[in-house]
DNA sequence: CGACCATTGAAAACGATTTTCATTTTCAAT
DNA sequence: ATTGAAAATGAAAATCGTTTTCAATGGTCG
């Protein structure tokens, strides 16, 4: 790690070494808020900024990008050999991935017709979880037990 | 449109008369600060805040739902009939439509897989159109006159 | 050891979105 | 037409995640 920021020309520091560990280690779709806090039980001295300059150098080097799920937030998702689509839950949100081999053969058709040249697919699907979709039916249908 | 929004419990007012029609006329795509600066040309004493409320009204009645593309900027996309993705280029900001009907069928099933209960699909490319496509190409390769 | 420049942390700035609040307007019922 | 309750408006302020600023610190390399 520290060999392949130097040939990008960044630094190592104490600081950045413990947020790439944190964020490779238990970060994925992480906030910088989220990021912040696990990284601040390690090393209280930690600043704001700096979790977040580093999460954005993750980015730079190509290691992980941004995903907005339109909530507000932005979280940062490693990168991955394989594409990868999410799943969304807007009650929870829980994010789960899935294959989108499929897909992006059929966007990258699309590319073509368009004489467009991509840089990246994003395959969202937001609704409810198992779970919460379970949750929601109850409310809804509220045990009919009276007849 | 005013029976439309009555049988729902809201009120029909001049601003909100205009603000829809400039809407559904010119503004596919729009941001809060496009459609106010269009609406403004018409009646320059509307006041931004309603505009915000009622683009907002026009997706809770679900004729407009959200679009984010990560640049910081929510925007306002008209439903249609048929769902569509979006061509998104980062460079220009241009934003072309296409058809997504085979892509919803296999989110549809990943969704199924999931037990997923889907209320969206969002599909988008990122990458350059064919115009600043053609143009970055020039800068990375400038015209190669010489042998 | 320097010199140089990237990095850091705290605080402030930013900017789009959202809320507040006093006032005005709509609209259904008199 | 009049009235009153609820909804809508506009200006301003609040919110909140993101980004920048700036002085101080620290890593790298000769
Ligand atoms: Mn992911
Ligand atoms: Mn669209
Ligand atoms: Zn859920
Ligand atoms: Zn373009």
């Amino acid at each position: 790690m520290r060999e392949f920021l130097k040939t990008k020309g960044f630094k190592m520091t104490p600081q950045r070494e413990l947020i790439f560990r944190a964020f490779f280690e238990h970060g994925d779709h992480v906030s910088v808020d989220e990021l912040y806090d696990k990284v601040r039980e390690l090393d209280h001295t930690i600043g704001y900024s700096t979790v977040w300059r580093n999460l954005k150098l993750i980015c730079k080097v190509g290691l992980a990008e941004e995903v907005n799920l339109g909530d507000g937030v932005t979280r940062y998702d490693r990168v991955t050999q394989v594409p990868h689509g999410h799943l969304f839950c807007t009650n929870c949100k829980k994010l789960i991935e899935f294959n989108v081999d499929q897909v992006v053969g059929l966007l990258a058709q699309v590319s073509r017709d368009h004489a467009f040249a991509p840089d990246s697919f994003k395959v969202e699907i937001h609704g409810l979880c198992a779970e919460c979709s379970a949750k929601t039916e109850q409310i809804k249908n509220p045990e009919q037990v009276k007849s």
